[in-house]
DNA sequence: CACTCATTCGGACTAGAGTCCGGTTATGCC
DNA sequence: GGCATAACCGGACTCTAGTCCGAATGAGTG
């Protein structure tokens, strides 16, 4: 969505840094909430149609402006060391990708919430949660954990910005504490059920 | 928020009713989608403002719909017999509730869709949403998990209209296959953390 | 350099949610 | 029944996301 076409035209490639900038500054300087996209098209100096052609919606820019740290999130995961990277038990894994990942979206609320606010079930489809669940699934069937794929998504489900943000400026919980908490449920999700 | 006051004029009583009804018979005709908050307001008969100022936003007026049915439900919680009311084991009440409620979502996912899609965290700070959360919190604490509160969250972040939507009509999850997995899942979390 | 044509540009336009306020009407009190 | 007042009514208005299409321009080709 963001992402270029393999050959793409100058005039193109220039209005992209130019709305991606325009917005990043805005962003910063007024807060998302404040900001129009007329504001960050008005800024770039480039008409709408441009802007949306470009990014297909205010969520596709919002996964634009995310798509730096969020690639380099998944690398971690796929090539970087354990635990977050191969190499450590299932459990763990999931573990410390549960607090990472808090930790992300903490750090990104507002952004991260409007890349997750369009039609219902649009943050479900997107490329980047699938690989989420993916990761998550292959976790939770690894440790043999009962319906991995619903687990995953509740898992997940958790950790929208919207969750993640009422947790730390509703109900006023640490990151910290958070990470703990969460890390902790993800585990006992991951645990294979005790037979009574 | 679509409750009246107290004492309600007889023509805000009336209006109330129009808009009610004619909402729900256009919901029913078109799917909720095709159907805009001018059209209620034309079938009703009434201005925009009554609309709004009666229901405040999209969500209110889902809400409202959906009232009947939710007060039934908080109230089997609260009186009616085991293992949905009082009187069962807390992580019985829990699957128990588990069930109901996805069944409940399920059989009205674009209603509640339509009431929990507004401004980010709206959904968490509606007054049937704590009831909910209470209510699993309580369960969760009384079954000894750790961190209730949280897995309260996290399992109803996990029933949203858009989670669930997207299990039903996307994975093409039967309703039935979903609500085993989710009480497994809500079972898992309630069970005190095994040691190791 | 001239030409072609697919691609892109950008601003006017649409649609739908939510606000505002002057006019109207119900209700309680004499 | 007549009156004062608070509550309510409703439609014109605003604001913003998203669409559309004629004009302009970049990039190969001879």
């Amino acid at each position: 969505m963001g992402e270029p076409p393999a050959t793409e035209r100058a005039d193109a490639a220039r209005n992209r840094r130019r709305v991606l900038d325009a917005a990043k500054q805005l962003f910063g300087e007024r807060g998302i909430a404040a900001v129009t996209l007329d504001d960050v098209v008005a800024a770039a100096g480039v008409g709408k149609g441009t802007l949306f052609r470009r990014f297909g919606d205010k969520a596709g820019l919002a996964v634009a402006l995310l798509d730096e740290q969020e690639r380099a999130l998944q690398d971690r995961i796929l090539n970087g060391p354990p635990p977050l990277g191969p190499g450590a038990e299932p459990v763990e894994r999931l573990t410390a990708f549960v607090r990472t990942y808090v930790g992300y979206v903490a750090r990104n609320t507002e952004l991260v919430a409007m890349s997750q606010t369009s039609s219902p079930g649009a943050r479900l489809r997107t490329g980047s949660h699938q690989f989420w669940r993916q990761h998550c699934e292959f976790l939770l069937a690894s440790a043999g954990a009962a319906d991995p794929g619903v687990r995953a998504d509740i898992l997940l489900a958790g950790l929208t910005a919207e969750q993640i943000g009422y947790w730390l400026h509703d109900q006023g919980r640490t990151p910290r504490h958070l990470a703990n908490a969460v890390a902790r449920t993800a585990q006992q999700l991951a645990s294979s059920p005790t037979p009574r």
